[in-house]
DNA sequence: GATTGCACTGAAAACGTTTTCACATCGATT
DNA sequence: AATCGATGTGAAAACGTTTTCAGTGCAATC
């Protein structure tokens, strides 16, 4: 038998909005409380989410899109999402768009079906342009990938200095001909390689980039045509954790020696990359905080809608390693 | 300004009741039926879920509760349930219990007051004891860990077939002295442990095994306490993927050389697994099969819900790798 | 002693849908 | 020609809460 706030009234000797009251924070007397209560443990009552939110008009859900919850970067920081929101009464709902724009439209919808609280998005490139296009009716906050300037909150990281960073450690260790490999899908990318360049034009070298799908059989792949080539890199850069697994694939299935016939370098301080021999040098990213920062805009919007676009703009830490011994 | 079904209906020339059956799949002339998709496409109505889930009595949510969505295992497996949940018009609630019993019991209860359709879990051994205790009201399927014989439909691994199978693998390679390193929270761990136990026995060596909190950290330090000891194996088997990290980690400081000093075999092919030196010996386990068939399994139950109680044993394949090279 | 204000309570409306029920309409069957 | 069943439609009820509105009682104030 299904039983409602209804019937927990009807325990209790007093009306459903005397309930309703008593669960949530209203002004109700400490004894009808404690009736409540009683009845509630009596009846075993479980308040109705779906009736709650229709009639208070809050979701209490968060949106969490990202390209690939396999991605350890996406993994890491939806745990802190997930966290921040669960610690906050509220759900999260976590999306998979694998980097298409189509599902990413789809997911954004979707969102606005459900009345979401607010949406934390990690947006491809293409819909980065078109995001400020037709406002959606929940705040976004923008992770990793930057959108365009004044639409959204967001927070990512301080990818050109980070990409230059990369690049001024490898000239310091003697390379010269250092090429990049760089996610063909966000604007994190692309700010990382602008860095790079940036970098290489500071010390006098031509850079060499190359664009592919970010995930590792594609890299590896890339990397083999890279090599079959005239113009072999001494260096690599990896824009991102699996474009850099892809790296060190390629090498192992090249039988190249790391760092001596190629020093490799990237980003995300994952586990396995100071398991590997050599040591990947890498720039590590906060990644929870990265997470508990994007909740914080959400939650700082919703509380005040008009205050104006925030930025948070976090610094990577690099982590040296035997990739890239100064030869 | 607001629009429900009601301005769609205005706007259409027609009921709301028409409306809704436009929507949803209701006896409708195609007149009025492209009528309202007009009206829809004109007032840019989208459907509240909340107010849906409340009237239909059908939240087209599944919650997954799962120990921690940063174990790779649990990542590969939640994409896989995402995909098919999503692929059904349903929502996924992820929870993290980081194999807290309490917070199992919390999300439990959430997701009773969701109302959710059905809930996919992997609880921890004390979790499992008392769930057959109150019945919840909604199907659950356990994943990777069994439960009392009876009470839910799961789908695991073949744990002591496992086990065995890495034990038969190092005695053939000529160890003898083989220790174990099991997780401490989960009944996997235990089969996994049995299968181990009845291999040694069957090959007349005596096991030594040691439990342990399912995390690198954990693992690494019982490693470092145990090499301080008199008694040491010659090889080691870990009962998961952190586990297994942890034993590289705790080797690597202790100086041992793989396979040499310690050879070391453990679960969960993990991208990882084989960019270490030497690559790792493992059990993989299918874990987009893990998630697809729990789903199943799930939309199964809910179809019909009387149906007996069905186990769904997958078998693990060892992927040999250096790490366990005949001595 | 009447009035004000505060703290608490219940009846009923509201949230935005789906579903039930009743009723037309119409072609097919008796 | 009357009846039936199938099909399409609208009015209104229902889903389970929260919130509004209108009190009620009681202590404090004038």
């Amino acid at each position: 038998m299904k039983v409602g706030i209804r019937e927990v009234a009807r325990a209790a000797g007093v009306s459903t909005a005397t309930v309703s009251r008593a669960l949530g924070r209203g002004p109700v007397s400490d004894a009808l409380r404690e009736q409540v209560a009683e009845a509630v443990r009596a009846t075993g009552y479980r308040p109705n989410l779906s009736a709650r939110r229709l009639r208070s008009q809050a979701a209490q859900t968060i949106g969490l899109i990202v390209a690939d919850i396999r991605n350890p970067f996406f993994t890491a920081v939806s745990r802190a999402v997930e966290d921040a929101a669960f610690a906050s009464g509220m759900r999260v709902i976590l999306c998979n768009t694998d980097e298409d724009p189509a599902r990413e439209a789809m997911y954004l919808r979707l969102m606005e079906e459900e009345r979401v609280t607010g949406v934390i998005f990690a947006p491809t490139v293409a819909t980065t342009a078109t995001l400020g296009d037709e406002p959606l009716d929940y705040p976004v906050v923008l992770i990793d990938r930057a959108g365009p300037p004044g639409a959204h909150d967001s927070v990512i990281l301080d990818n050109p200095t980070a990409g230059s960073a990369l690049v001024d450690h490898l000239v310091a260790g003697g390379y010269r001909r250092i090429g990049g490999l760089f996610g063909s899908t966000s604007s994190t990318a692309r700010e990382r390689r602008a860095g790079y360049e940036a970098a290489m034009a500071r010390h006098g070298l031509t850079p060499a980039v190359r664009a592919v799908p970010p995930n590792a059989a594609a890299a590896e792949a890339e990397i083999a045509r890279w090599f079959a080539g005239p113009a072999r890199p001494e260096a690599l850069i990896a824009s991102n954790g699996l474009i850099l697994m892809g790296a060190v694939r390629a090498a192992r299935a090249l039988g190249l020696t790391i760092p001596g016939d190629l020093a490799l370098a990237g980003f995300d301080n994952e586990p396995w990359t100071d398991l590997v021999e050599p040591g990947l040098t890498v720039i590590e990213q906060p990644v929870a905080e990265i997470g508990t920062q994007a909740m914080r805009l959400l939650f700082e919007r919703i509380a005040n809608p008009d205050q104006p676009i925030r930025k948070v703009v976090l610094s990577g830490r690099m982590v040296s390693r035997g990739s890239t011994l100064a030869r």
